[in-house]
DNA sequence: ACCTGAACACCGTTCAAGT
DNA sequence: ACCTGAACACCGTTCAAGT
């Protein structure tokens, strides 16, 4: 005799990324989510096959949700230079939205919690593409992975609290993208040294 | 009646590097830790107030060394541009030695595990120097937070496998500091911009 | 003064038995 | 076909009892 669908994949995972973000990834125990869900912990190995596998699910659904708001903030500017602050403003927005699910992304751990490769590259698209621009064609992977690294980096070490000495973080940001957009953008000049 | 010694805690945390190293943050467990050093898991807590505290001692561990490593690099070369790229490379190098250490340094996780502000000060002012050499004594910091945004985060991408795809990962790296030396001691430029 | 066995709470996961 | 209680292995941690 069936029994009706008390949860779904998709409850599931809204669930745990609201725990992950409230309690940080210890929080995050199947007890926990199954609560809140409304089953028992044992149904929710009918959803997904492990907690490791709930962790790449819910960091997936972070980057999707990272890639949509990137493309949201590349809508509106023209310029080069603006469309890169744009999306370095949305970037760090957004990780400060979801400080334990963006650290999820470019996080080790299991293999079974990795995001699919895919899913990254999706989500970086825009980035790319404005770093063709601000870059030229041939340069443009080069300038995309110098420009994520940057914002990666400096919004980690600052979620981590390792820039709560002195300054002011946004002008320490804005400072970063007005040298790093010059500095791509002259490309005579960074072929020059070396 | 006392009984003698059989571990410390230099042990202990030695032991816990090699073992999150190996086997990852999940795999450094009390009893692993234990077995290693030779004495049963509840003897470790009068050496360490609990597994966080152990974490953090780890971390710190790591960060010390790291420290030791930039200021070896940093003895070589006497021009700024030089000794930028030692310090980028002694970083990286070290980074892909102590992957998972190098990881906890910037990584979110119970506060007990975090390691003091101390630690990550003074492990980064060889960094704060040489910055201070390139872009002029009050552009200093700025300057040092973007080179060590920029190489943290490539770091971080790049041991997360979010390189994977095309390229000299290498060469990547070069250019990453070659546009950032040239973009920070380009005052003037940067300036201009914004 | 440090060490250990025993014990407790908690967690991930499996599975037989329910509906 | 999904749900649950019971059970198991494993983990962090405490503590009384040893030496």
């Amino acid at each position: 005799m069936p029994t009706p669908e008390r949860t779904s994949r998709e409850a599931i995972v809204a669930v745990g990324r609201e725990l992950l973000e409230a309690e940080g990834l210890a929080g995050l125990t199947m007890q926990a989510v199954a609560d809140r869900v409304g089953v028992k912990a044992p149904s929710l190995y009918k959803r997904v096959r492990n907690r490791d596998e709930l962790v790449r699910l819910i960091t997936e659904a972070t980057i999707d949700d990272l890639g949509e708001e990137l493309r949201k903030a590349a809508a509106g500017p023209t310029d080069a230079p603006s469309l890169v602050a744009a999306l370095a403003l949305a970037f760090r927005a957004f990780a400060h939205r979801f400080p334990a699910g963006f650290h999820l992304i470019f996080a080790p751990g299991p293999v079974g919690t990795r995001p699919s490769y895919d899913a990254i590259v999706a989500s970086s698209l825009p980035l790319l593409e404005v770093a063709g621009a601000l870059a030229g064609p041939e340069r443009a992977l080069d300038a995309a992975r110098t420009l994520t690294a940057w914002a990666n980096g400096f919004i980690s070490m600052e979620l981590a609290g390792a820039f709560n000495l002195g300054g002011d973080v946004d002008e320490a940001f804005a400072f970063g993208i007005r040298t790093l957009t010059t500095a791509l953008q002259a490309r005579e000049v960074a072929q020059a040294v070396g």
